[in-house]
DNA sequence: GTTACATATGAATGTTTATTCATATGTTTA
DNA sequence: TAAACATATGAATAAACATTCATATGTAAC
């Protein structure tokens, strides 16, 4: 092994893209800041659920929050996301 | 519902990606094409377990076949590989 | 045809993980 | 401070999946 596993992070990262609710977050998230809990009924999902996988999102620094009184804030923490989704629909749309 | 599952689709496509084992193998594949033994030497696994990402990746059609005698050598099927793997690479670069 | 080699495959196992349910934490308003 | 609202979290469950083992299929040489 060397000193870090690129090829595990590199897995992990792409990870995180294979799930298609986290997909559809993130696919929101592109136009705009969204709340748990409009986020839970556009995408008709738990807000636990979202919940738990906007943690996973944040965890890896993909997404970040902002606190507004009782709500809060999700958006994207960097334009990355959006050119990796658009790497993968290129692909998608050629097959 | 749309008439096809768009997210579900890209999230396939990513979930391929979300593995280290199958990282490893495109990467090789990124230089020239490889039969199943060589790749399961090169990257201390199974011949099975190669052979069974192998299927997974061909099914999806990220790679290619070709036989030669008693071997099969496995090549990349397109280039969108390559950007999908170099876009990864970015963000982890930059994270 | 039989042996040796290269790859594929099916079943079993263990691990990872997304979701659900119940509840906790944090915030505002009355 | 109590009630209502928004979000987070822990445990449990079920499904997805990578690997291993044993064996099957396919190919070439003898």
């Amino acid at each position: 092994m060397s000193n870090t596993d690129i090829w595990g992070d590199l897995a992990d990262l792409f990870k995180i893209f294979g799930d298609s609710s986290r997909i559809r977050i993130l696919y929101r998230l592109l136009e705009r800041e969204y709340s748990v809990n409009v986020l839970a009924d556009e995408l008709d999902m738990t807000q636990s659920a979202v919940s738990h996988q906007l943690k996973i999102l944040k965890m890896n620094k993909l997404v970040r929050s902002r606190r507004e009184g009782k709500q809060i804030f999700y958006s994207l923490a960097d334009d990355h996301v959006s050119t990796i989704l658009s790497m993968g629909r290129e692909h998608i749309e050629e097959m």
